[in-house]
RNA sequence: GGGGCUAUAGCUCAGGGGGAGAGCGCUUGACUCACAUUCAAGAGGCCGCUGGUUCGAUCCCAGCUAGCCCCACCA
């Protein structure tokens, strides 16, 4: 008995990075790519490059080692795939602002220099996020680790590219884009994030040519009024009908604008009239588009105001709007301004407000990529768990526009187009030596690729596409996608299509979707509100299997969960319950006493109780989890070892463990406490993999090969269901709670020994008498008499009953009759209410004839008992 | 303008067509030989409002109210 050592306070640091090392040195993650095994396959979403992570990551991770965890232990051919993303804006931006405390622009340091710097921070932050991961326990198989911008996963972009290209699908064009001034590049349309802000409408007179009076049109965006071309209005407005097709003056430039009629005016906001400039407004450019309109830029690239904006030329966007409105008002050209909200969109990354921009970008052609992936999610070959964010998804992809692929950063797949001096363009996959049309030297394009371009291809580009290899032919599709909500149309979408596109094949099964981490008012954590919470420190001060319990527990699918600091407490505390119901196995059994309960061994009604709950429990934990309700499953293993393991099993074991003789018992006993917790350590296993396996290590030291990462996955087994015996245990512990209770009422003195008085039936009163051991030493009653039936009722004492059992407690002093009068009398109560409710149903007639039969039984059955019940107080009432 | 989520104990949240649950907090008692990061007992809820479906609704449906989120090109 040697483990008697063992500390009474579970220390996580002593046994964490330990553990973790020799799994890894084991390679109990590798996959093993048997042709022969059914898979279950995982790619992480790789966490960017950029920094430390998140709860965020420590919530998506956690969730992913449960589900491998178990298939791995119910011993499929099991892959979790790891791997970081090269986030091109934000990890320049990040690199961008360390050279900044230098004093250095990338513009100085070069192209090639500054991406020698990125690679270096890249290796830097990897490796910081490596062990992060490992810290948290994760069983990646690090030995096929990937990176988006490796040699593999840049082939599979290349390869991609030139073949959306080859397909159509790819193309390069002059369209409005959102550009961020302060990034200096074009971004996707949902890389802006838009936000309702305070604004002014500014009613501007525009002056008929050739006639009378002005027309009025309302801007918030008086600077973009030096690149107008043309004054919009609705076909059916009366009002402006006589203008159409006439000119108009724009003011301070004094071009000629015509005025177009055109349906996407709304007549009743503003004036009814619009300034189109299409070289700064999404809408703008598409009606130019359909009226044949010029378009004039006049804000520039740099956020600044272009020589086409004449004596505005140079000015920041801003200050042009200051200025244009006051030489507007100067020139009585103003004719009202008016307070009015309106959407500003802002950049993802840097906050910075969005400049729609007409520039020259490569896009991806979605809807013929869309269909697809609509139809293989509606057919549900894909399905979204919590089944709400498929209508979230289609949503989005029914309404998809065209993607904005090009970024004007460095940091990032280098877009594989060449452009010739002749006006060729060559896309390929290498680099071409000559133009083929001219035999010049072609120039390749300086943009990047957006981030997600090479993200979408993750479930496949990882696995070695495009080569044929094993892998990919054995490991696809994956099994689920774990991620959060925010990037569902970033990431999940993009792989469906990708994938569909080039696998023909979905990339995943399922995609389980769960909620963001917030802080413990509900706030985002943020870095600007500083409440982010570290997950690394939260695991130096309570350990890994902590933290991945406290966020696993207390959510449901798809929803957000607060992080507090009391539920990690008491996830710290549910750990040091496991530790010491082990260090108590460990100290009262043999390894001798390792292996399954048999016939062998005379098991008491303790032991067919609990081997009874646990099975129950191993088949529920067992189906949650395939549903992947691993909060209520994780609720449901805390809830059996510390309820029904430790506060009754274990007390009752220790009855038979210190009684003298009864070998056999003892050796019954044995086999269930260590059989119970080495099934219950690998239910755990999943969710709190360090702990379990040093205890499973400890339960079976006679093998030094023993690790719970390869156990096998616990089945509930026919032979351990005990139905009757655990409901005659139920009723035992019944009558424990209830004495309990009295004693608790009574304010008895904690050593104060009770006499009591079981009356009972006798098939009851046999089970009574064969809990008798448990109920003296579990009530702490000291003498306990049991009896047929009571020629009187005790006076004075208290009373209580359970089912068919009437207690009565034999107090040597006296007891407070008020107190217990009204005790008694409150009970009483409580039943009438309960058999008013029972006999208003059973009175009811349309009840009896539409209920089912079942329904209408326990009913009746409910109504004996109560009526039963209060008789039974009603005499003890009157004994007082 | 569309779409979604949430409303249950003081707090944070599970649950689910037939007698309301957990953790924390609170009250009372106990340092009982695995654990005071513990044990035992307890108080505390018209399950947001109004209708409908049903024999029966906290649960299903509709509307409303309140809060949160996502999407969208009314300048």
């Amino acid at each position: 008995m040697t483990e008697s050592k063992l500390p009474p306070v579970y220390d996580p640091g002593a046994v964490e990075d330990r553990l973790y090392g020799e799994w890894l040195e084991r390679g109990f993650f590798r996959a093993p790519g048997d042709p022969a095994k059914e898979t279950f396959t995982i790619v992480i979403p790789p966490p960017n490059v950029t920094g430390s992570l998140h709860m965020g990551h420590a919530l998506d991770c956690t969730i992913q080692d449960i589900l491998i965890r178990r298939r791995r232990m119910m011993g499929l051919d099991t892959l979790w795939l790891p791997g970081t993303d090269h986030a091109g804006i934000a990890t320049q931006i990040k690199v961008e602002e360390h050279l900044a405390e230098e004093g250095v622009t990338r513009q100085e340091l070069g192209r090639e220099a500054f991406l020698e710097r990125v690679w270096e921070w890249k290796e830097e932050y990897h490796g910081r996020i490596v062990r992060q991961l490992q810290k948290l326990g994760l069983s990646c198989d690090w030995s096929r680790e990937r990176f988006t911008m490796d040699e593999g996963c840049s082939r599979a972009v290349r390869e991609v590219f030139v073949a959306l290209y080859e397909r159509g699908l790819i193309y390069r064009g002059d369209y409005i884009t959102n550009w961020c001034p302060r990034c200096h590049t074009a971004l996707s349309d949902i890389e802006v994030e838009h936000e309702e802000e305070a604004g002014t409408l500014y009613f501007i007179a525009y002056p008929v040519i050739d006639g009378e009076g002005a027309v009025t049109v309302a801007t918030t965006r008086p600077e973009t009024m030096l690149g107008d071309t043309a004054v919009a209005v609705h076909p059916q407005d009366v009002r402006y009908r006589a203008l159409v097709g006439r000119e108009v003056l724009l003011p301070l430039v004094g071009r000629r604008l015509p005025v177009v009629a055109d349906e996407y005016v709304e007549p009743d906001f503003g004036s009814g009239a619009v300034k189109i400039t299409p070289a700064h407004d999404y809408n703008d450019f598409l009606l130019a588009g359909r009226h044949g309109l010029p378009s004039v830029t006049v804000i520039g690239s740099n956020g600044r105001m272009t020589p086409a904006a004449g004596r505005y030329a140079g000015l920041e966007a801003g200050e042009a709007r200051r200025r244009i409105v006051e030489d507007l008002r100067a020139a009585g050209l103003l004719l009202a301004e008016q307070e009015q909200s309106h959407a500003l969109g802002r950049c993802q990354r840097c906050r910075t407000v969005i400049e729609p921009l007409l520039s020259k970008q490569w896009f991806v052609r979605m809807k013929p990529l869309a269909e697809p992936a609509i139809a293989r999610v509606k057919s549900g070959e894909i399905r979204f768990v919590p089944e709400r964010f498929t209508r979230v998804y289609l949503n989005w992809v029914e309404n998809i526009r065209d993607w904005c692929i090009s970024r004007q950063i460095w940091w990032g797949h280098r877009i594989p187009a060449w452009y010739c001096a002749c006006g060729e363009t060559v896309v390929a996959r290498l680099e071409p030596e000559s133009c083929p049309s001219c035999g010049g030297v072609p120039v390749q394009d300086p943009d990047v690729l957006d981030t997600w371009f090479s993200s979408a291809l993750w479930p496949f580009s990882t696995l070695g596409w495009p080569e044929r290899t094993d892998d990919l032919a054995h490991y696809y599709p994956t099994s689920v996608l774990v991620t959060g909500y925010d990037i569902i149309f970033f990431w999940v979408a993009r792989m469906i299509f990708m994938g569909l596109e080039f696998m023909e094949e979905v990339p995943f099964r399922t995609v389980y979707i769960h909620g963001l981490v917030r802080d413990a008012q509900g706030r985002k954590m943020s870095k600007s509100l500083g409440n982010g919470i570290d997950p690394l420190e939260i695991i130096e001060r309570y350990g890994a299997d902590t933290l991945r319990f406290t966020l696993v527990t207390g959510q449901a699918p798809g929803n957000d969960l607060r992080f507090r600091q009391e539920n990690v407490e008491n996830s710290r505390n549910f750990a040091n319950k496991i530790w010491n119901a082990s260090r108590f196995v460990l100290m009262n059994t043999a390894l001798t006493d390792v292996g399954p309960p048999d016939n062998k061994r005379p098991l008491s009604a303790a032991d067919r109780w609990i081997l009874h709950r646990y099975n129950e429990t191993v088949r529920r934990v067992d189906r949650l989890m395939d549903d992947f309700e691993l909060g209520e499953a994780a609720r449901l293993l805390y809830d059996f070892l510390w309820s029904d393991y430790c506060d009754w099993y274990v007390e009752m074991a220790k009855i038979t463990l210190y009684a003298p003789e009864k070998e056999a018992e003892k050796q019954a006993a044995r086999a269930v406490l260590t059989f119970v917790l080495d099934g219950i350590m690998r239910l755990l296993h999943p969710f709190m993999p360090f702990i379990t396996e040093e205890i499973r290590q400890k339960l079976s030291a006679r093998d030094p090969a023993a690790t719970i990462v390869l156990a096998p996955w616990p089945m509930a087994t026919e032979a351990h269901d005990f139905p009757a015996e655990h409901e005659r245990m139920n009723l035992v512990m019944e009558v424990i709670r209830a004495i309990r209770a009295l004693r608790a009422e009574a304010q008895l003195p904690p050593g104060a020994k009770l006499s009591v008085i079981l009356q009972a039936p006798e098939e009851t009163g046999a089970v009574l008498a064969e809990g008798l051991p448990l109920l003296k030493r579990l009530a702490n009653v000291s003498e306990a008499q049991l009896v047929l039936q009571l020629a009187d009722k005790p006076r004075c004492c208290l009373s209580a009953a359970v089912g068919e059992v009437e207690l009565y407690l034999l107090l040597e002093g006296t007891i407070d009759v008020a107190q217990e009068r009204q005790r008694l009398e409150k009970e009483e109560q409580r039943l009438e209410a309960e058999l008013a409710r029972c006999r208003g149903k059973l009175q009811n007639e349309v009840f009896l004839a539409k209920a089912p039969a079942r329904v209408v039984e326990e009913e009746q059955a409910k109504e004996a008992e109560y009526s039963l019940q209060r008789e039974k107080v009603r005499a003890r009432l009157a004994a007082l």
